[in-house]
DNA sequence: CTTGCACCTTAGAATCATTCCAATTTGTTG
DNA sequence: CAACAAATTGGAATGATTCTAAGGTGCAAG
């Protein structure tokens, strides 16, 4: 055995997808989606600089901010905006809800059946054609993970 | 039959919810809420001001901005934001979701069964406490009203 | 009535997140 | 290697919102 440099926990999904969009896989790229992919806290792009900066001191928050809009880009991170405020990124791509704790302020995914999804869409008045639902709950949540 | 100077839209609720917490009913308020019940699609502060300064010139834009706080604060209004981008204010108190049509940048108010908003927070998982749930569509509507 | 205040409004400065720019750096191709 | 395109970078520029300090306003005592 040989390369085994730190297991980039992203099965090479990204530098595919990126391919496919004709755009290269890159060391801030990658680091970007992993960060996301380790501490899914849905964090702002402020927060990705200060986790990405460590292992790759020279990167720019402008790069940060690049790499975000381009891993969204390619459906591989998802932009998230509730509430005025920095937007915030999810790399959970399954059809899911938000919660806003709105005591510790903590972002939490909420998987809800598909078909929830679909009822909704089919509750639209005649006319309206959407292509996607958000959903996003506020309250507080029984501090019991993350 | 006197005083007609020009009806106002708001049935003297504006007055009473502001004394409810305390505050005064004034010109700009009054002016701002009139503003949002006359054109309800969802106008940004900037919008508000537009609206607003023809009809009281010397209103600046830091009172738009505080009018359209204290009348989210006394529940007369909701603060809407999808997609980052400026706040967008909304006086439908009904509980409703939003329809956001990705070709003219347009914003529709969606009535939706109370029933629906009840089965979504069911579906929480439990330690999840939801007081307010938010629902936003993203597509096209067909060029009918508005 | 006057004064005392608490509440409000206002103009402009300050913040904060994000975008834009121009100058490198890197990677790929011929 | 040379040429060129794609990407990164630091700093300036934007845009929305908030903050500040300095007046107004209107009622409640005296
Ligand atoms: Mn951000
Ligand atoms: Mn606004
Ligand atoms: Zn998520
Ligand atoms: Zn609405």
């Amino acid at each position: 055995m040989a390369t085994a440099t730190q297991a980039p926990r992203h099965p090479a999904g990204l530098a595919q997808k990126l391919a496919d969009s004709g755009l290269r896989s890159t060391p801030q790229r990658e680091l970007v989606y992993d960060v996301l992919l380790t501490k899914r806290d849905h964090p702002t792009a402020d927060e990705v600089f200060a986790r990405v900066k460590p292992e790759l001191p020279g990167i720019s928050l402008a790069t940060v901010y690049n790499c975000l809009e381009t891993l969204v880009q390619c459906d591989l991170v998802r932009a998230v905006n509730f509430e005025r405020g920095p937007t915030r990124y999810c790399p959970n791509l399954r059809p899911h809800a938000h919660f806003h704790d709105e005591v510790t302020g903590q972002t939490h995914d909420v998987d809800l059946p598909e078909t929830l999804f679909a009822k909704l869409k089919s509750e639209l008045p005649p006319g309206f054609d959407a292509n996607a639902v958000e959903i996003t709950f506020r309250g507080k949540a029984q501090s019991s993970a993350n």
